[in-house]
DNA sequence: TTTGAGATTGGAAACGTTTTCCTGACTAGA
DNA sequence: TCTAGTCAGGAAAACGTTTCCAATCTCAAA
């Protein structure tokens, strides 16, 4: 009777609330603040009472309210191109980990490649107020970056953000796996390697066909334009990928692909057309998505760890959430490939035999 | 100076907060906050110099705030049980997509099958004060559930949940589809089917393996104990589960499989012992992922259609959030499967080649 | 016995909203 | 011109926390 004005409309009666547990211990609201965060001294046999009454009306403290005073929420956005891109849910699931692991949550979003999307999905996560955003995936608009380096948000990109100081970067050495690829294909006896590309709007598929460009020069082997066809980093754009070439007069023997998912459509096309893989081509793919290794025929390909990609964008984001993190400072986390040879290459037709034996040494990725 | 205490604690400068969007456009808050959620009469002129100063201030509603006086969060949560099954990102673009049209946000998290792990996942969830809950898996302490029910918070579960009133349900229809392909199997004639079912203590996966044996039966068809696998719903349990049949004396010339990534594991597992398919032994899906049409060869499947278990589920949480939303007394939904032919099934061998020529109707799966 | 430092605890402000209640102004009918 | 009735808009109470500041208490040293 005559007690605080209630709202009415609120769905479901509320939860126990501090105050509850307040009362029910005989102590102050600060007092069970102060013990449920394990913060200052409060005497244990108070922490006793206050824990047992919080047990006895089930309190659950509200994130929300928590947010709202603190300025915090222990959220990390991430945001991932597409969800169903096989190499996403992996690396979504190491960063939820961790995340989980580390005390914040996660809010995933996928874009589908649509600049729109991106930006509405970053609107979103900054609505709910996240702590930092991790964004895997291009095609946001500068200026919405921009706005959040100014105040100090903390974002981090995967290869490269827009251009400007303050932005954590995850960099991805492509030249590594990929020039191991090349070399591996080179030492079987193969001349005509062409590649598939990501969409290139894209900077990390233009980064990776780079690499590719770049290891061939080094072998001195020519990639006509012909050579080079974009693709979507979809399972289709494989398929159309490998229906242009093998339209092309003389087939290449080697296709790399800038993702397992194209080389997945690139092995399907090849299927359809009755080219035997590795017999009549070889293709290595790029990522090693734990799908690879079940392909027919289990797909050499290059291994981007996600377990480092995820431990550094955590890291990363959690350098420029706390102030006293040590690595705070830190702008460039690197990211280590390396090719895993499995049996969708062998020598080209004709080749000798004897030149399939290389092996290149296998390392692990490391980060740092 | 000597304005309001401020916490300085707080990371970064806040945003913009509905007080200066009321100082700037020189109205009360109530009115700002009245103007931007559309409610009740702002005159014209009013809201046009509160919408100016919202966009000169940068203003945007705290999420946190709004969630504390309300009640609502507008966020549903999502647990899955294994977010690098494939079916599940599919399921959670769907899901994704739908809810944000709706006007909510989701909340993802996987469980990897671990009571522990789902255990958690909900709490925090509920922490994080969603407004319901899609459970998407096993697992759950049913005292947990117990005591959301009965605080009247909307959950929704695949299958069947804990036998409660009040409880959602989306029913899936195994029986049709698995009927149709196992009645395919037996048009082409093969009368050895083996089954390879996900972990049984799943719900789901004794559902799909009953189907199975009720549509054998059907047929006067016998499954003798060493035919039914228990396998994992992975790839891994697939191979398996391939070279446990592999040791029978006499292999069943086909397999029916209780998802797509065990049937993807078995065909490796063949490919391994070079047995063919079609030709050896013939394999069925079941979820229809995307990339079963992209298996060597295209993967026999019943489809199970994320669109419209999305949909429902979608539906089912916001029938339980809303009052008066006009499901709100529905307690079931209805999700129907079936069959889709590719090229992972063909008679067997010294069966009559005229038989393989059956085709079942090819029907659109539907819900209610 | 008095004093003071240090350890605990409680009171209350603040976080940014939504929503209720109420006031004051305006409209229209008599 | 007056009065009843509408209606727009403002003041202020919540929502559930964290945290500052002040008050109290304990205990040892002087």
């Amino acid at each position: 009777m005559g007690g605080p004005r209630k709202n009415p409309n609120r769905l479901r009666q509320a939860n126990a609330s501090i105050r509850d547990v307040a009362k029910r211990a005989g102590v102050s609201i600060a007092t069970v603040s102060r013990a449920v965060n394990g913060i200052s001294t409060v005497a244990p046999e108070l922490a006793e009472r206050v824990w047992s009454a919080i047990k006895e009306v089930g309190y659950v403290p509200n994130t929300q309210a928590r947010a709202l005073v603190s300025g915090r929420s222990r959220l990390l956005g991430l945001v991932v191109s597409e969800i169903t891109n096989p190499f996403f849910p992996e690396l979504v699931q190491e960063f939820e980990n961790l995340a989980v692991e580390q005390g914040y949550e996660v809010f995933i979003g996928s874009t589908n490649y649509e600049a729109a999307r991106t930006e509405a999905l970053v609107r979103r996560m900054l609505q709910r107020s996240v702590d930092g955003v991790a964004i895997m995936t291009f095609g946001i608009e500068e200026e919405l970056i921009q706005r959040l380096v100014e105040r100090a948000f903390p974002v981090v990109f995967v290869d490269a953000g827009p251009d400007l100081p303050n932005i954590r970067v995850l960099k991805i050495n492509y030249g590594e796996g990929i020039r191991e690829a090349v070399q591996h294909l080179a030492a079987l006896g193969h001349r005509r390697i062409a590649f598939v590309s990501g969409p290139l709007r894209m900077r990390s598929a233009t980064a990776r066909r780079d690499a590719f460009l770049a290891a061939m020069a080094e072998l001195g082997l020519q990639v006509p334009p012909e050579h080079q066809v974009e693709g979507t980093h979809t399972m289709e754009g494989g398929i159309r990928a490998s229906e242009s070439l093998l339209a092309l007069g003389e087939l290449p023997t080697g296709i790399v692909c800038s993702n397992d998912m194209t080389a997945i459509g690139v092995l399907h096309g090849l299927y359809r057309s009755k080219s035997a893989v590795p017999q009549d081509v070889s293709v290595v793919g790029f990522d090693d998505i734990h799908l690879a290794q079940f392909m027919l025929p289990p797909l050499t390909t290059v291994q981007m760890s996600c377990k480092h990609l995820a431990a550094a964008a955590v890291q990363a984001l959690r350098a420029g959430i706390e102030p006293d993190h040590p690595q705070a400072q830190q702008r460039e986390w690197h990211i280590s490939t390396q090719l895993v040879v499995r049996q969708s290459t062998a020598f080209p037709r004709g080749s000798l035999p004897a030149l399939a034996r290389t092996k290149p040494a296998s390392r692990r990725g490391a980060s740092k």
